[in-house]
DNA sequence: GTGATTGCAAAGCGTTTGCACCGTA
DNA sequence: TACGGTGCAAACGCTTTGCAATCAC
């Protein structure tokens, strides 16, 4: 019983070659249905339990092979960089809640034109853009919710 | 013979209780003057040739305090997030090339109608946003220089 | 059957901590 | 003189690598 974002997952690791294991199929179920981003020993923790000899090390392969499909992407944090949230579809940015850690996405093109003021005023060429948000998501502004504990 | 930057830097760090040794002075004096964003181990690199006493851990110790102080802050890349750069003044965020590792920054306010329509439609209350453009800077755009080398 | 994948253990790397000595104020 | 700062070495935590056993195909 594989869901649909699941299973499109797994069919893309398939078609690159890759083989469909249990250890593969529990790190990718978990992180294709977080609403937070999840770093790879939390993965693991909470991969265990369903699948108690798993190990770390398979956790950071199967990380690795998402990146590099594009199927997940690193959330940065003031202090480290080392949390993983599905990829969005589109052309979309992170908006992070500081209380929870809850990560949603949003459309954000409208940059341009600041995109042209800056490029012509520095005499950069840019590539590319990086914006997050950080904040509080609805629910944390209401419950006065305790910070996400790590 | 201090310049104005570094004897800032200086004073503030005094002021704010702490003591002015060679070490310090010779990782606030790089930092200050950087165009490029610095890791631990680059400062000690650097550093280490004007003073070859000192050690890594006294270049750790002085990045806490002026990170503390915002004198300094970190930079983000696809990859990590260990490396630092001298903080901007007003708000300003990074604009950094790809190819050098050069470190700018631009003025970049008119993010409010943006943030305002993204806490309408998403719940969210947006407390701080994070923006940084990644290119190519006007020389490696023209030099077809390679790659800047790690 | 074959070659990729696994978990374990060990290695590797960047960062932090404990400590005795040293230098600033 | 007092106490913060220093460098060294060791500890630490996270990530990667080497390897023999295992498993998907």
């Amino acid at each position: 019983m594989v869901d649909e974002k699941t299973g499109n997952w797994l069919s893309q690791l398939k078609s690159s070659g890759y083989k469909l294991t249990g250890p593969r199929y529990c790190v990718v179920d978990i992180l294709a249905h977080s609403e937070r981003a999840l770093t790879a020993a939390e993965i693991f923790n909470i991969a265990h339990r369903q699948y108690p000899t798993l190990g770390l090390v398979s956790v950071y392969r199967t990380l690795e092979k998402l990146e590099a499909l594009s199927l997940i992407q690193r959330v940065h944090r003031e202090e480290n960089c080392h949390a993983y949230i599905s990829a969005p579809t589109g052309h979309e940015h992170l908006l992070v809640c500081r209380s929870c850690g809850r990560v949603s996405f949003f459309e954000g093109d409208d940059l341009k034109n600041l995109v042209d003021r800056v490029e012509l005023k520095s005499g950069y060429l840019v590539q590319e853009h990086w914006l997050q948000l950080i904040g509080l998501c609805g629910e944390c502004r209401q419950g006065g919710v305790e910070a996400f504990s790590r």
